[in-house]
DNA sequence: TGTGTGCTATGGTCTGACCATCAGTCCAAA
DNA sequence: TTTGGACTGATGGTCAGACCATAGCACACA
């Protein structure tokens, strides 16, 4: 045997690197189900690449069942229909909407905890690093997190249901203004901060596999985040 | 309810066309696995269409598993995937399914058995006490009784994910069909009976608000539905 | 016989164009 | 006020033609 062969090169053909991006990109939550994808010109300018070759990839992605085509458009394939709700007044609705995280989140950890491939262990360790005091830099890590353990627990319609009911948590402008709206620096630095801490500890239980300790973690975190956006309703 | 809707007109895009009559030779054998494809700008000329399409027509085959693309040419894949076009099969789906049934479910009946007034815990009662050894009959009550369910346990946004989830599984009449079809008497009556003896079990342990009965109630009743539904898609 | 070399067919990508359809807007008629 | 038609811009579907890199192959040469 020879020393040291070297690893085959990996040719990735530009339709190929198209589709993983926009299936990463779905997986993410970055394109969350239902939502239309950007326009085909719109999708060659951002990559810098030719419309046959963004056709190609998103057909493949069609045909994988990630891209549902609709009419004249394209949007990111979903089972479940939106959840749309209204509630009677928001400290009720957000109070309904912790319930439910309470009933799906801890589950989803705990799949996860069981269930994550090497890679998604990888990428949660990775992720649960990542410090900062930027709210902006913060929700995107916080959204990423989020996703990724949604990700991992291997049931992509459980996942699915996961991100409706964020949708609808922070989909309105109403309700996720009010997590950081009127607070102080101060007071953005430590929610950011205890926040990052829960991440660590949930991503720490899941990346070893500690199921029990991943719900705990999950349930701990997200009583902490509720009372917060409670206090700030009263 | 309007007699009978025209059903959608069906638009086949060339591209699909083009797909669907390259899947047929492949079936056929016309085409054989490891026989190479005749070259795109040869296929563009037969049938008499652009090598876009063509290109993206085999793009799909080549996700679907069933061409490859060796150096500069494709062949016919030796292994042949399974006949399913869309991704993931109705086993998994229908597997997916559940377990997000079984990790929402379990918390309705806890919430219900913890919160129900009065009247809904009446109702319930009265509901449980129906029998039937009629399919269509049965098929109500069972609707009605989860609906109740959902409904009991105070939080409407929770009851409105559960029931975006059991439409996706029986709204598809693909999948509800499995779950009765080719089934006879015998076994439908069996079916019947123990479904209505599980929701005699959950609803006296939620009347009485035992949440922990109720909750193992749920997760049995849903291990035994899974059961034969899955044995069904074997 | 074995080897290197150059040609050619092929897939991958790009460009720019045209058409049909769709969604939104606006206006006129009922 | 509501309904339906006409117009418009955006979007997906398709096309024709071009260029490049490379895998295969035949041919010439050692």
């Amino acid at each position: 045997m020879s020393p040291a062969p070297f690893n085959p090169i990996v040719r990735m053909t530009v339709t190929a690197e198209i589709r993983q991006r926009l299936a990463d990109a779905i997986h993410t939550g970055q394109l969350a189900p239902g939502t239309p994808l950007p326009a085909e010109r719109v999708l060659c300018q951002e990559f810098g690449v030719a419309r046959t070759s963004v056709r190609e990839a998103i057909q493949g992605l069609v045909i994988a069942g990630y891209i549902e085509r609709r009419g004249n458009r394209s949007v990111v394939a979903e089972r479940l229909p939106d959840v749309n709700f209204t509630g009677d007044d928001r400290k009720t609705l957000v109070t309904q909407l912790f319930e439910v995280r309470q009933v799906i989140e801890p589950a989803i950890a705990e799949l996860a905890a069981r269930r994550a491939t090497d890679e998604e262990r990888e990428q949660l360790a990775a992720l649960s690093e990542r410090t900062t005091i930027e709210l902006a830099v913060f929700r995107e890590i916080d959204r990423n997190f989020h996703a990724l353990v949604a990700r991992s627990c291997g049931n992509p319609l459980l996942n699915e249901v996961h991100t409706k009911v964020l949708s609808a948590l922070f989909g309105s402008a109403d309700l996720e203004s009010l997590l950081y709206a009127d607070v102080n620096r101060d007071e953005v630095k430590e929610i950011i901060t205890s926040s990052l801490e829960a991440h660590r500890a949930i991503s720490e239980a899941i990346v070893n596999g500690h199921a029990r300790k991943a719900v705990a973690a999950v349930v701990a975190h997200l009583d902490d985040v509720e009372r917060r956006m409670v206090e700030r309703l009263l």
